[in-house]
DNA sequence: CAGAAACGTTGGCTTCACCAACGTTGGTGG
DNA sequence: CCACCAACGTTGGTGAAGCCAACGTTTCTG
């Protein structure tokens, strides 16, 4: 879809979004590409991340904080603890749940990836400005407040 | 994944590329609600959005132009010739290619779809002021630009 | 005129986002 | 206390979207 990139029709090209869906798109190949290296996936980033920043937590729980759905859980775990990243164990205090742990491997490799994608951002955003770094950031934060705050 | 929305890690909920997926899951959650109702997709709306506003082309070009792959333009324009939107003709002058042309009702429809992504911006847009609209658009411009002009 | 390129098409793959349903466990109101 | 409802993990499935490889046909080029 890259080399002769002609003009799209102007009625998408400046659409919001066809702009957001279009610059999503692309920052999720660089952020794939990524990813590759680590042989991981946008999900198992998000929950390592989760992870490493609020300590160990509940399927349910992560799936809320990272936007992914319950059942999506179940598998990237299964993932993550089969590549001994995290490790799943009943909650005795709550003999529904299970909590899940960052291994210390699984730690390291979350250090590794949010390195490899603070590298992706820079590539994203090569185009601007740190001013208009905020401003893009800034603007993104108050359409998703609005609309999941709601 | 919708009602409780507790904090995301910081280190998703701050990173440009997270944002940017976010918002466009978020757009695309509209614009398909938007599409639902025509019983189309994504896809069809691009290739109608192309050919209301370049007129008739072939596949490929289409494809270049709405940042399709080449194998999907066919299923798409299969489904659209199949609700009368659309008609595809051998190109005399060019043997290998068909051209792509809009009936009245794919033209009605275009207009139709284009008045619902409208809609949709001003809803996904809700919370920005018409300048920061205009800022966002222009910041999101120029990242695809310097993205794909290379 | 031979080889490379473009086109349409088939068939397949992966990621992401969702949904419905089930059995289990925990909390709550009557 | 117990019936009911909510939350949890899990299974299995759906669909959109973005890709890629391969093939036969046609066109362009060296």
């Amino acid at each position: 879809m890259d080399a002769t990139a002609p003009q799209s029709p102007a009625g998408l090209r400046t659409t919001p979004s066809w702009l957001l869906n279009q610059a999503a798109t692309h920052a999720g190949r660089l952020i794939s590409a990524g990813f590759a290296a680590h042989d991981l996936r946008g999900y198992h980033y998000r929950l390592l991340a989760a992870l490493a920043e609020s300590g160990p937590a509940s399927q349910a729980d992560l799936g809320r904080r990272c936007a992914i759905d319950r059942s999506d859980v179940v598998a990237a775990v299964n993932d993550l603890t089969g590549r001994g990243l995290v490790v799943r164990a009943p909650d005795p205090a709550d003999r529904r749940r299970n909590v899940i742990s960052l291994t210390e491997a699984g730690a390291d490799e979350a250090h590794r990836m949010a390195d490899t994608v603070a590298r992706v951002q820079d590539d994203l955003l090569a185009p601007l400005s740190s001013a208009e770094r905020d401003q893009l950031t800034r603007l993104l934060t108050r359409l998703l407040e609005h609309h999941s705050g709601h």
